[in-house]
Formats: C-alpha cells, sequence, structure tokens
DNA sequence: CTAAACTCCGTACCTTGGTACAGAGTCAAG
DNA sequence: CTTGACTCTGTACCAAGGTACGGAGTTTAG
C-alpha cells in the first residue's frame, strides 16, 4: 500500500494531466474523480488522483464515453475481470460496425469523384446531383 | 425549365422526404432551404424544396455535414466541379484517417482482452489496469 | 505589504443536428 | 359553423464533453 505523499491544487493536478482546471471540476461533477479533503478552503489532490485522471484520458483514447469510464471504474473495485473483457468486447464490435459504415461512405465518394471526373464540365456535376440519381 | 406546378404545405413536405417539420423550420434557419413565397401567411413549397431537401438527405447518408451540405449547395450555384471534387476528396481523405485510427483502437483493445484472458483472475485486469502501462 | 495568481462556487455557454414546446392564428372536414 | 388538424413565431432543451465567466476569498512571489 502507498501512502500520499506528495499533494497538488487543483491548478498543479491539471496541468500534470495536461487537462484543463474546469475539466477537472466537471470530471468531480460527473463522479468520475473523487473530490479529496481541502486543506483550509482548498481541495489537496494526490498522485491517486493523477493517475485516475491519466487513467480517463488512456479510455478516452481508445474510443470509452465518460459514462463507459465510470462503469470500468467500479469494476475496478469489484474486480469483475469478465464484465470489464465483456465491455471492452462490444466497444469493439462497435467499433468494427463503424469502420464498415465508413468504408461503404468513402467508397460511395470514391464512385462519385469518379463519374464526375469523366463527365465533361457541361454536365450536372453528379456530386452535386447526388439528389437526383437515388 | 420547369414551373412549380404542385405546391404543399410545410407538414406535406416534410412527410414526403420523410423529414420532420421542425426540421425543415432548422434547415430554414442554417439557410440550406429557401423559404418560399406565402399565401395568407402560410408557405408554399414546391417540388424544387423537395428536391432540395432530398439532396442534404442523400449528402448526409455520405457523410457530409450541413456546414459541407450548405457549401456544395453554392458550389451548385457556381458549376465549379472541381471545388466539388476536392470537397469530395478531401471527405474521403478524413474518413480513411478516422477508419485508420479506428483500427487502432480497435487492434489495442483486442490486444488487451487477450491479455486479460490469459491473465487469473487474481492479477489485475489489463483493460482496468490500461493506466499503470503506458 | 501589495498585487498577481490562484481557488472556490454556481451558472451559462459552446458544438451538431435537430426536437419540443407555448400561444396565437388559420384551414378543412363533417 | 365548429372542431380538430395544421401553421406561424420564438424560445428552450437534448446528448457529450467540456469551456468560460463573475465575484469573492486566499495564497504566494517580489
Amino acid at each position: 500500500m502507498k501512502i500520499p505523499e506528495q499533494t497538488f491544487t487543483i491548478g498543479k493536478l491539471a496541468k500534470s494531466a495536461g487537462v484543463g482546471v474546469e475539466t477537472v471540476r466537471y470530471y468531480q461533477r460527473r463522479g468520475l474523480l473523487a473530490e479529496p479533503p481541502a486543506v483550509a478552503g482548498y481541495r489537496r489532490y494526490d498522485t491517486l488522483h493523477l493517475e485516475r485522471l491519466n487513467f480517463i484520458k488512456r479510455a478516452q483514447g481508445v474510443g470509452f464515453t465518460l459514462d463507459e469510464i465510470a462503469e470500468l471504474m467500479t469494476l475496478n473495485d469489484t474486480r469483475d475481470h469478465r464484465l470489464a473483457r465483456s465491455l471492452a468486447s462490444e466497444k469493439i464490435r462497435s467499433i468494427e460496425t463503424r469502420i464498415e459504415q465508413l468504408g461503404k461512405v468513402a467508397d460511395a465518394l470514391r464512385h462519385l469523384v469518379r463519374e464526375c471526373e469523366c463527365g465533361g464540365q457541361e454536365m450536372p456535376c453528379p456530386i452535386i446531383r447526388m439528389a437526383l440519381t437515388p
């Protein structure tokens, strides 16, 4: 067990984590970050808070929403690996679906661009005239 | 030149296009759809408005934002194919980039899930412990 | 000791693409 | 002619993830 030795004010904490002060407060309002004890009205944060902030950023980076991150953190408390895995698997599936959708959209656009390049200047631009050819 | 023969009220127009009445008004506020002449305080829309609405839906379907659609529509007036093509190409590139990013995220998650499956129940879950392994 | 920088709290605002009223007026079917 | 469905305008609200600001109090550097 590590005992938090070093404490920061909210500004230092935010800077260390690379987020804004307002963001830290926002996470507290969302229940993602505990409010530390205050000394003379000023909250003192420790390295555990910093770790938590870094966790949030990392989880965001791999596509979790703040709600999902909150869920992951409660799993942390219950040590439920199975649930964490299913959460991650679900996220993987939703990403795969999104990739497929985007691939189709890109294909459709590539098709339009090719068509437009073939047609003369006089023809209505197929990109613009999309509406007329269902 | 076609002369608009048939006119609709906003409700019929919205229904024909498969959008809500409020959506039509919203597009007017955004400048995406012209406000037609009103007869006795009620606007009368014609088939050109319907085409425009369909165009907007189609363009949305291939991933353009409303702002980009507005831009496409001004291109329609200037008949600038080259610019329309470059707009579409830019959109294709941004989609490709997004697909790449999402692929990386999915890979990272798949890696975490595999790791989690291999580790015992006693180990800290790597999905949850992401924060500690940069 | 003073002034800048920081913290507190609460609230409002931003984006994007709409949706949902409220209150008043109007049109159309029976 | 009445009643219900429709339209008008303006404003507020939703998700998500913050950002900004006002006013008061505190701390810290020079």
